[in-house]
RNA sequence: CGGGCUGUAGUGUAACGGCAGCACGAGACGUUUGGGACGUUUUAGUCCGAGUUCGAAUCUCGGCAGCCCGACCA
């Protein structure tokens, strides 16, 4: 992509007002647009990189052997009622012309329940689950810290369905493994940390908490074996030893980017959601539900990787590996090695801009934050080559206009 | 939902109750190009509504909006 066809622009000036990293960063480079506190738009730039954190979500949630959905966001008044959750204070509730009452969906158990029940009669249509990604809403009393807490925000949630407890452990066993998986994919450090079950369970539940000064959470976990337990439930004593090794128990705020739950039969018995064994004997189907939140696994990522001149996306999930740029008369070689690039599938924003000095090109950069930054200028064109700097790594290297292709396609 | 703070050009900021100013941005022309360059010139603003006052960006009330603290957060 050209950068002068790139609508929106970068601010000079830190966004007044906001005190969180990722507000404050997110904003000023251009990768979302506030409309509302708690209520974004994602630019260009930002929906370049949710598109990047979804399609490794997708990825793994394949592995899995879910299959992916799209489930409706007006959720009509029957469903919440049949399982009792109509009168939760977190739900945007609606009425039409006609009377009809709609919640807005902030998650969809009620849903997805109602639809197995069409599809699944018997245990050999057991085990399955499925997933969609699709904005949720939930009216937060208060929303807070840019695109980590919302009111409208990106949720994918998967669902499980199985014929008893042990069928649903296994799968959610490996749904903590693939969740793994997906954030050591983001370049994210998660803890896999016991929590209470809320409404749902008197179980544990396990959430994935990324340390961060930014985080609502606190966690007491052990950095040697990676046990940890939330604040909510925990006895874990601080700086003491660690229950599982010889780790210390350290303490940290923290961003839950991911949870998961065994549900076992409280939606499926609110719906009568039956399967039939082998024995012709009917019983409740035993569900599981799991959550990744992308939008705020976005805002974690400029939590956690920044420095003083801006965003540091990791490989995976930047908008583009490569930000090229011309300068001083090298515009009509740098047009040639922003087609080379791409023809080698390198994802490469050229900063195409000719009105605008060195400078301003340099700090557009290092705000917005790509991985690699290549300058083609006649000093670096003399020696038939281009400037190649890695950012927030110090140094650069020097590499041969014919090799550009090959070198970064890595 | 309780509490605190704040709303001035696109952005960031100034102005005692008395002429709304500055910087950046944006537009035009020219010179520029290795860390937000320079000259000339143009452009654009007091969140909305009431009230007090000779006079309100400034004081009062209401609304709307944002940030923060707390409560809440399957």
């Amino acid at each position: 992509m050209k950068l002068s066809r790139l609508f929106t622009k970068t601010e000079k000036e830190t966004p007044k007002d906001e005190t969180s990293v990722n507000a404050q960063l997110l904003e000023q480079a251009g990768f979302v647009y506030k409309n509302n506190s708690g209520i974004y738009t994602y630019l260009p730039l930002g929906w370049r990189t949710l598109n990047k954190i979804n399609a490794i979500i997708r990825e793994e949630m394949n592995a899995l052997g879910a299959t992916e959905l799209l489930m409706p966001t007006l959720v009509n008044k029957r469903y919440w009622e049949a399982s009792e959750r109509w009168d939760v204070d977190v739900m945007y509730k609606l009425k039409d012309e006609t009377g009809h009452e709609f919640g807005l969906g902030w998650t969809h158990e009620e849903v997805i329940t109602e639809i197995a029940k069409r599809y699944v009669q018997s245990y050999k249509d057991l085990p399955f689950s499925a997933y969609q990604i699709q904005s949720k809403f939930r009216n937060e009393a208060r929303a807070k810290s840019g695109i980590l807490r919302g009111r409208e925000f990106l949720m994918k949630d998967l669902y499980s369905f199985h014929r008893d407890e042990a069928d649903l452990q296994r799968f959610y066993q490996d749904v903590l493994n693939s969740y793994l998986k997906v954030f050591q994919r983001l370049g994210l450090d998660a803890y896999v940390t016991e929590a209470s079950g809320g409404a749902f369970t008197k179980e544990y539940t396990h959430e994935f908490q990324v340390l961060s000064e930014a985080g609502e959470d606190t966690i007491f976990y052990c950095e040697k074996c990676r046990y940890s337990q939330n604040k909510e439930i925990t006895n874990l004593p601080q700086g003491g030893k660690c229950p599982k090794c010889d780790g210390t128990i350290n303490v940290g705020k923290s961003i839950e980017v991911g949870n998961i739950f065994r549900l076992g039969t409280r939606f499926s018995k609110a719906f009568n959601l039956n399967f039939v064994d082998e024995k012709g004997e009917s019983k409740p189907i035993v569900m599981g539900s799991y959550g990744i939140g992308p939008s705020r696994v976005m805002g974690t990522l400029a939590e956690v990787f920044h420095d003083k001149s801006g965003l540091l996306w990791p490989e995976s999930v930047a908008p583009f590996k490569v930000y090229l740029i011309a300068l001083d008369g090298a515009a009509k070689e740098a047009a040639k090695i922003y087609q080379r690039l791409w023809d080698h599938g390198v994802e490469v924003l050229y900063d195409d801009r000719d009105d605008k000095g060195a400078g301003e090109k340099f700090a557009d950069a290092d705000l917005i934050g790509l991985p690699i930054r290549v300058i083609v200028s006649s000093k670096t064109l003399k020696e038939k080559s281009v400037e190649v700097k890695r950012r927030g790594k110090p140094g650069m290297e020097l590499v041969p206009v014919k090799d550009i292709g090959k070198t970064l396609e890595k």
